[in-house]
Parts: structure tokens; C-alpha cells; sequence
DNA sequence: CAGCTATTTCTGTTTTTACTGAAACAACAG
DNA sequence: CTGTTGTTTCAGTAAAAACAGAAATAGCTG
């Protein structure tokens, strides 16, 4: 019995698959992971196929996608000659993963194009004063968040955590702030 | 002249409107936003239309989600009966509004039904523990992150930029912990 | 190195999503 | 109240993405 029988199971597959592809990810990506994710042993390619109703190929392409995002990976079975992937458990590194990710992969090259047309437009009387600050203000802003998020994401988990739990009253320690 | 004829507005619109479609947003109605992002008065639909050479229907539709979204809104130009639109040019308040949009949309009905799925899940011995606890840590993960996201995003949009400027200094203000 | 077995790549098909243009509807002006 | 202008809805079309199955490739095994 497959665990795919389990309604709960089918029905978190399922809409892990809609959820990402509200996302920009593939259906089937975001299915192969989330039965990764509640298996407990290295689950080869055929399986998943079975399961889920794919085909091989849609599945190894998958596979590869989320290999890509780094929160899958592939083991040895001893006296299978088959690969055997395993998901990433641990929700936090999951979730730096994904954003790590996403961020070089759409987020960065935002930034440097962005930089490049302020670039280009810096001084450009031709052009209005105000697209010039809008395009700038879009850099300046994009560049800062992700800068930021470099420094936090190098934070040990237990200090993200912790800050987590701290909630709003971080602002705190914020000088002149007091929220709560 | 329209503000398209600048080729670094033209790459702005084009590129954002890629980057939505990889997040799942309609490439048309990124472009739409960031023509309004640019634009500096009130801008009718016919006029978008022309200019990214869409359908007038599309646009309108367009129109619609960005509205959805909170991050363009409807006003009136004397002597004009069109309806025209400017879009929110301050970048964290976007930012909240669009996370706060997704949230709402994806994210909370996610937290809804991992909540049902683990409840259900509660004390089936006939299912393997391994899967009620993954599900489980879903769900508390899933419900700490935005727990945590409503209460930073009610604190005042000053506490949030100095939060940011301190970056992973933030660390120093939990107990044990003081990288840098 | 010959024969399996597993994996990936490729091509055509299906499905989904986006988009257009026409028609229906709404709001206003005279 | 009627013609005009603007907006939205709808149904069909076009484009894009996802997918399946076959063919090609890679990698073991004896």
C-alpha cells in the first residue's frame, strides 16, 4: 500500500502541486517534492512515476528541477542500481533554499538590469526627471532588500529563530521605537 | 512622444514583465503596472492599450487585479470621463500589499488545510508516524512564518527601514548570540 | 565488449493560460 | 429619452507550457 492511499497524503500532494504553480513552479515539480517530503526512505524515479501517474521523463526532468533548488537529493540504495532521491526535512533549510534560489535566479539579474539603466539614464536630461527617480528608487530598493537578506540568511537557524519568536518586538530595539 | 519610446523604459516594462510571469503573474499586467509605475499622472486604459499594444479587454482585466492587488488605484481627470489609474509609487508599501495579497490568497488557505490534514491526522495509528509529523511540522512552520509576518508588518513602516539598515546586526539583541 | 538496465533528450500532442474582438452593458450628456 | 462614449463580459483563437512516449545515450555487469 502506497501512502498515496492515505486521503491526507493525496490531498497535501495535490495541493502542494496547485500551490506551486501559483508560484511559477511546474505542477508535477512541486508534487514529486511534496511525496519526497513525507516519504522516510530514498525513493527512486519509477516510484514517483507510479504514484503520482507521470512519466518517467516528466519526472526526471523534475527530479533535475528540484536538484536545481538543492532541496532534494540523490542517495544509493546498496544492490539497486537505481537512483534515490531524498527530500530536505528540515523546513528552514528548505525555505532558504527555495529563496536562495529564486532570488539568484530572478531577483539578482532585476537588480543588475537595474542597475544598468540607472546607469545609463544618470544625468540624461532628455529623459523626465521623475522615470529617471522611479527607476533609481527601484534599485536602490531592490538592492537593499536583497542586501539585507544576504546578512540575515548568513544568521545561525537558532538566531532566526529566535528572532522569529521575538515577533513585532524586535522594534524594540529600535531606538526611539516601542511598539508594545 | 510616449514614455516607451525611451529604450530604458522599454526594458523596465519588458523585464517586469517577465519577471511577474515567473512568479505567476499575467505578463500583461505587470507590464501594465510598470507603465503605471512610470507614468506620473493619471493614465486611462485606451492609452495603455496603445502603448503595449494590448487589447483594450485585456487591459481591463489587467486593471482589475492590479486593483486586487492594492497597488494601483482609480481616480478622476476634469473634463475626462474615462477612468484613470496611478499606481502606488512608494516601494515598501507595494511590497506589503502584494505580500499581503499572496498571503492571503495562497499562503492562509494552505495554513487552512494543513491544519484540517493534521487534525484529521491526530492519533491514526493506521497511519505512519513519520507522515503525521512531517504534516504536523508543516503546519506549526507554515503558521509561525506568518504569525510572525502579520505582527512585523503592523510595525510602522520607519521601525521596518531601520530594521532593515541594521541588517544582520539584529542578532546582537538575542541572548547568546552576538555574531559580529 | 556485449547485453542489460536506467536515465535523459527529443518530438509531437494535449492541456492550460493568455489574449483578442465583438457584443452586452453602464453611465452620462444633451 | 436617446445617442454617445466608455467599460466589462464572453466566446472563440492563439500562444505557451506541460506532458507523454519513443528514441538515444550512458553506465553498469558479467
Amino acid at each position: 500500500m502506497a501512502i498515496t492511499d492515505i486521503p491526507e497524503v493525496e490531498a497535501f500532494i495535490l495541493h502542494w502541486g496547485e500551490m506551486g504553480s501559483q508560484w511559477g513552479v511546474n505542477r508535477s515539480v512541486s508534487q514529486i517534492h511534496a511525496y519526497l517530503y513525507l516519504s522516510d526512505r530514498p525513493v527512486h524515479a519509477e516510484e514517483i512515476s507510479t504514484v503520482l501517474g507521470l512519466a518517467r521523463s516528466n519526472v526526471s526532468n523534475g527530479l533535475k528541477e528540484l536538484q536545481g533548488y538543492d532541496i532534494i537529493r540523490r542517495t544509493h540504495v546498496s544492490g539497486d542500481r537505481r537512483d534515490h532521491y531524498i527530500a530536505e526535512t528540515d523546513l528552514w533549510e528548505m525555505l532558504m533554499r527555495i529563496v536562495q534560489h529564486r532570488k539568484k535566479r530572478e531577483v539578482d539579474p532585476t537588480i543588475a538590469l537595474l542597475a544598468q539603466l540607472a546607469e545609463q539614464l544618470d544625468g540624461r536630461e532628455d529623459v523626465p526627471l521623475h522615470i529617471r527617480q522611479r527607476i533609481g528608487r527601484m534599485h536602490e530598493f531592490m538592492g537593499t532588500l536583497s542586501g539585507w537578506y544576504e546578512e540575515v540568511q548568513r544568521l545561525p537557524k537558532s538566531t532566526l529563530v529566535a528572532l522569529m519568536k521575538l515577533g513585532g518586538k524586535v522594534a524594540r530595539f529600535i531606538p526611539g521605537k516601542s511598539k508594545d
